[in-house]
DNA sequence: TAATGTATATGTGTATACAATCATACAAGA
DNA sequence: TCTTGTATGATTGTATACACATATACATTA
């Protein structure tokens, strides 16, 4: 289904744009002009566009009609009320996980867990990207996983959303570790078919990912 | 913000198409050809591809690229599952809207209820037409007084989608009566500050119209 | 007959051209 | 000086042209 995302010319500038709204490269009320971006980007004005009406629909971007595309970017606020949202919705992707999900889709789920924890205890390097990565695997499959195309549409969207907040959300080792642990317990619950402890424990997560970002720095929220 | 869907042709085309793939116009699995969808409106294939990309991100067309565009559609579990999610994030909405709402805001949400309460009392015509759409300007307003552009958003995308399956909702006089003294009692929860109880009413209300929903024959979900 | 290769037609992907709109600068008149 | 009108440039909106990918039909060959 997101295959044109990665294959056309199009779908990679919406990435690349993305990206650099998310990353702060381009910040609130920049002006985005077709003809520049394209030139930095090396195409024509044609996927710049497409990209941007697509910016617009997922709220990156303000278009106003023969003016301009203007960058409306992402809050502190919204980051936390996204993890607010989350946490609501993870605790129900995980009861419906615990409903649904397939034996091969489990095995996937522990998979994610042991290279998880094979790549913490092999200490030393603490490779954050690896954990991220890996975090982010274990809820996309848990998204898959509760059967609703739906729910897992929102919780990929919101996820994409804060994945500039996350990198900096994991860059603690304890963290990581108290991570790893809690996705471990959901997998338990889910695997046990205990669709109210999956949604407390998935829910109990999120809010923990959100504490955990307040101290480092973004208590400004 | 939404300027652009209303005046440009490329915001007019996305609608369109978008209200051919809701109401079912374009069913399931249906391709949708550029040229063909061009001329139908009247436009050139600019517009059209635009308007398909979007589409693709709100996941009512799929796109496989150098192929074509394929209509993904709405099912009757999608719509349950809206539901489900709507009744959590409507509830969080009016506890964040307690919390925020501005003198305005509460003004507009009265009005909005006081009028539905006058259509219906009209009596005899019983204007399904106008009753919808004063149902969706209290949830409208409700999600801007919530006070967060991402909760507002998500809750906007969800009411479009089941726009469709709303017509059918309320078309009961039975069911609009219920729903109206429902909004009035959240109305009244918000306006005392009372936020446990303007969450457990919007959450209930949203059970109650999907309940409404089941008995009108979509029963198969 | 079945399999494979080639030609052709159809549709998408991208670039470019042209039209419409908006912003700015500057000049004329009160 | 301030306002208003006009010209000019820049930017977006839309249409079209061309390049590329894919599917189908038909011919060729084993």
């Amino acid at each position: 289904m997101e295959e044109y995302q990665e294959h056309s010319l199009g779908g990679r500038v919406f990435q690349k744009i993305r990206e650099d709204i998310l990353s702060g490269k381009y910040k609130e009320h920049d002006e985005l002009r077709e003809t520049t971006l394209g030139k930095e980007l090396g195409v024509s004005r044609t996927p710049v566009r497409e990209a941007l009406r697509q910016l617009e629909l997922e709220g990156l971007v303000a278009i106003i009609p023969n003016k301009g595309a203007y960058v409306t970017g992402i809050s502190q606020k919204d980051i936390k009320d996204i993890y607010v949202i989350r946490s609501m919705l993870e605790g129900l992707c995980a009861r419906w996980a615990a409903q649904h999900i397939s034996g091969e889709q489990l095995d996937e789920l522990e998979e994610a867990v042991l290279l998880s924890e094979f790549q913490m205890k092999k200490g030393s390097g603490f490779n954050a990207e690896q954990i991220t990565s890996l975090d982010g695997r274990f809820h996309t499959i848990l998204y898959e996983a509760s059967g609703s195309r739906i729910l897992s549409h929102v919780l990929s969207d919101f996820h994409n959303y804060v994945r500039a907040a996350r990198k900096s959300s994991v860059v603690s080792e304890e963290r990581a570790r108290k991570s790893i642990r809690e996705h471990k317990q959901i997998l338990r619950a889910i695997k046990d078919g205990d669709e109210d402890l999956a949604e407390q424990l998935a829910n109990e997560h999120i809010l923990h990912v959100m504490q955990n970002l307040k101290k480092q720095g973004y208590e400004e929220m």
